[in-house]
DNA sequence: TCCCAATTCACCCGAAAGTATGAGCCGGAA
DNA sequence: TTCCGGCTCATACTTTCGGGTGAATTGGGA
């Protein structure tokens, strides 16, 4: 953040240099002030959006972006690693037994982690804890 | 589109009116060359932020915008009708028999509309059956 | 060292989901 | 009119889910 802030203040001091040398051309030349300023008008028009778009850009980004996981979410509902790694696979579509295969341990376990985390996210049903777990942010 | 040309090109219009008098005043007044540059400047920046932001506003409204459904794809797979009702309510989370309850019908006829449904989108769970559908725009 | 949370697993039971098959009804196309 | 696809429902059966309870293990923090 500090680097963006340094450079941004680098480019508005050449910008500032270039103005005046631009200027004192345009003295030299006796050329008519109204091209130096209609050049102007537009340098800075274009500089403008830039601005914007390299702003919005961010918000585009944060829209359909990448996934910014929600930590507070997962500290606030105490809901552990394990839990998660049967939630993300939960979210793939696979079945209990399917996710046991994956994760290397019984059926059982799976359901005993897929249960806590139902209790955790407040639904009685798979499908719900998925969609309440992407709206959390827990999951993509 | 016609208005909003016709409306853009009414304030660049007047735009340059306000320009000719404020250098006009500037002229008056004996005030230096830099400070008026300078207002030029830092108001066309603006003003170019602004059409940035007009801009790139309506492509976020186009990332995120309305679902667009995916006919095609439900024609070749002979999706029906009801059949996709069900699927909405299923990726809703709902239960069987709540979509039942929803449509009015018995619970062994979402069941029939459930199960033709996951052989023509070549899954066998409603996990995977929501994930396939939201890939394929059949759901938003 | 002791305790706690996380993880692991088991067993049971009921509910929900999914499969298979058969069948009746109805509106539109051939 | 006949036929077909879509919609409806039923019955029966298997599998999967989910709830509840209890318990062993373990790694790390008070």
């Amino acid at each position: 953040m500090k680097k963006t802030v340094f450079l941004y203040g680098l480019l508005l001091a050449v910008l500032l240099v270039v103005l005046r040398v631009t200027e004192y051309n345009f003295y030299i030349k006796r050329l008519s002030i109204e091209i130096y300023v209609g050049l102007v008008a537009i340098f800075f028009t274009a500089l403008g959006v830039w601005v914007g778009l390299k702003l919005t850009r961010k918000k585009i980004i944060l829209v359909n972006g990448p996934f910014e996981f929600n930590q507070a979410e997962q500290a606030q509902r105490g809901i552990s690693k394990r839990e998660l790694e049967v939630l993300e696979l939960m979210a793939q579509g696979l079945a209990n037994q399917e996710i046991a295969d994956k994760l290397f341990v019984s059926l059982n376990t799976v359901k005993t982690h897929s249960s806590n985390l139902f209790g955790k996210l407040e639904v009685n049903r798979r499908t719900q804890a998925i969609q309440k777990a992407k709206k959390l942010s827990l999951i993509p």
